[in-house]
RNA sequence: GGCCCCGUCGUCUAGUCAGGUCUAGGACACAGGCCUUUCAAGCCUGCAGCACGGGUUCAAAUCCCGUCGGGGUCACCA
């Protein structure tokens, strides 16, 4: 057998979907895995305009997580062209082949005529397949219909019988009744040919090996067999992966249906999550680009590309019992169609984010930074380009942040550490909370004397300073610590307090204390 | 409706091909607890599943038949 060549072909729709990209990763996989070649086809038969403009965010998203392609667009191939709309030659001279074969016969009837049949089958019940009234058996036959004004279209003269058997590689054998198979059009009235046709002769032209694809084509994969075998090419391998489906349904994951998907919480939190950080860095959040379902979600607020690709892999495919994590080359290592499972997977927001925390937190702090920085800088925190005092201050941010942050746009969340003293918000709960409490102004005060006078500002020395205070004050740590978090970065919740102190270093600490009094 | 695919905890799954070691294992989520200056994290514990019904067999999640349920497809879309 020859190298094995798998092949993705999408449409340029202009955004790269989760379903679509999870079948990419398992062409891609399984031709790494067998140290072939990934194609990249694009399928725009239909659609003439902007091409390049709707390619580009599915060609970003690809590269982005690391799905890279040996032929394509960009790279070319010595199979090209890589789009489709450049190889009508080749297909107009397939059709004439299964026309000039007996595979294939023009077709006068009008559309609604097919239609009218089509119904009428429906209504008793029975299974349309052809309707072969309008077919021009003579050249004088199809003068009389064109001057009729009929025009042609070409359909596939499926056989009435026997059988076929599909030997899917993630399925096993299913059986087709050729008798079933509607004699499908495979090019147009205005001349121009139709995917089944283009996708089976660029597959034979490009020599693809394994067509893996999703579940959706199985039902279409008996007339890519007739057109194959009646132009005698050699059968490609089939392979057909389960939907994804939507989270906590069985129905295949669209992007349209975002509202629907709302209605998750899980779904809903994951949004949320990323609209907080894209709110804080200027990403407009419309639907159409900012949304879960669409790659391109993921990228802007910060998640890793090992992180989806770990979690799209694990979307139908498992190894055994117990292994969950994969880098990119384990998975290559690993990976086989045999162990992909039949059944469609639901989309799982929790489970993703939760892979997302993993692989994050096996970076170390400087990575960590490094990644965040961009977001900062976004955000308006941090200028660009930051200087060394900023990275290593985001640096720090991070190191005491620990597994507090799940993406990399987590980072905006503790902009208390980059806003200037005087421009530090107070959130007005925690004031009411923790400063306007009885007594709290006064230990703040006395507390804030002390600070302006220790020699070191490190977290050690804080901490330490700090239980000579609660001793000489006879009162808890949870008595004074609140308002100091408070006072400090305005918030109620993050960072360990003596990190948080050390990090902004005495004059800041205390010009902060001096501002917050003034609200209590 | 015809044809095709699928059906193990809420979710992703292991186990099904080669029936026993499965009173069904793991992970995520959820609940409770511990830790604790907050929030996370971490640790511990818990909750929860073989769609149903027949059969074959000493023995069925696993094999067979049927039922039910879900999905896909039936375009001059891809």
């Amino acid at each position: 057998m020859s190298t094995t060549r798998t092949r993705f072909a999408p449409s340029p729709t202009g955004y790269l979907h989760i379903g679509g990209v999870r079948t990419a990763l398992f062409c891609w996989l399984f031709a790494r895995k067998h140290g072939g070649q990934f194609i990249l086809r694009i399928d725009d038969t239909d659609q003439q305009r902007n091409v390049q403009e709707a390619l580009e965010p599915i060609l970003h998203g690809l590269r982005w997580l690391g799905i890279d392609w040996d032929e394509g667009p960009d790279v070319g191939g010595p199979h090209g062209p890589y789009y489709q709309s450049l190889r009508w030659k080749w297909y107009e001279e397939a059709a004439e082949r299964l026309l000039a074969s007996g595979h294939a016969y023009r077709d006068y009837a009008r559309t609604e005529e097919v239609q009218a049949e089509r119904e009428a089958a429906q209504r008793e019940k029975r299974p349309f397949v052809a309707s072969r009234r309008f077919i021009a058996e003579t050249d004088a036959d199809a003068r009389r219909f064109e001057a009729d004004g009929r025009k042609a279209v070409v359909r596939l003269k499926m056989p009435r019988e026997g059988n076929l058997v599909v030997n899917d590689l993630i399925r096993g054998p299913v059986d087709f009744e050729w008798a079933q198979e509607q004699d499908h059009v495979i090019r147009r009235a205005d001349g121009s040919c139709l995917y089944h046709l283009a996708s089976t002769v660029d597959d034979h032209a490009m020599q693809i090996t394994h067509v893996i694809r999703a579940e959706e084509h199985l039902s279409n994969t008996p007339r890519q067999v007739f057109i194959a075998q009646a132009l005698g090419y050699e059968l490609p391998q089939y392979a057909h992966l389960p939907f994804v489906a939507e989270p906590g349904s069985k129905t295949k994951l669209s992007k349209r249906k975002l509202a629907k998907y709302l209605k998750n919480r899980e779904f809903a939190q994951l949004l949320e999550h990323g609209r907080r950080i894209a709110d804080r860095i200027g990403v407009p959040a419309d639907p159409e680009a900012f949304n879960p379902v669409i790659v391109g979600f993921y990228e802007k607020v910060g998640y890793l590309p090992e992180a989806l690709l770990n979690y799209l892999a694990l979307l139908g495919w498992s190894l055994d019992e117990r292994t969950e994590h994969f880098g990119r080359d384990q998975l290559i290592e690993h990976f086989s169609l045999e162990r992909v499972n039949r059944a469609p997977a639901g989309f799982d927001p929790a489970k993703l984010s939760a892979f997302q925390q993993w692989h994050f937190n096996q970076l170390g702090t400087e990575q960590k930074a490094t990644l965040a920085l961009p977001f900062l800088q976004r955000a308006g925190l941090v200028p660009a380009p930051a200087g060394g005092d900023a990275e290593r201050l985001v640096e720090r941010v991070m190191a005491a942040a620990g597994d507090r942050l799940r993406v990399a746009g987590d980072i905006v969340a503790f902009d208390e550490f980059f806003v200037p003293d005087d421009q530090l918000l107070y959130d007005p709960k925690a004031v009411d909370k923790r400063l306007r409490k009885e007594g709290a102004a006064d230990l703040l005060r006395k507390y804030r004397e002390r600070l302006a006078t220790l020699e070191t500002f490190d977290p050690e020395t804080l901490e330490h300073d700090m239980h000579a205070f609660l001793e000489a004050e006879g009162i808890q740590v949870g008595q004074i610590i609140h308002a100091v978090r408070v006072a400090v970065t305005g918030k109620q919740a993050g960072l360990g307090m003596f990190d948080a102190l050390a990090l902004l270093g005495r004059d800041r600490a205390l010009r902060r204390i001096d501002r917050a009094l003034v609200l209590t």
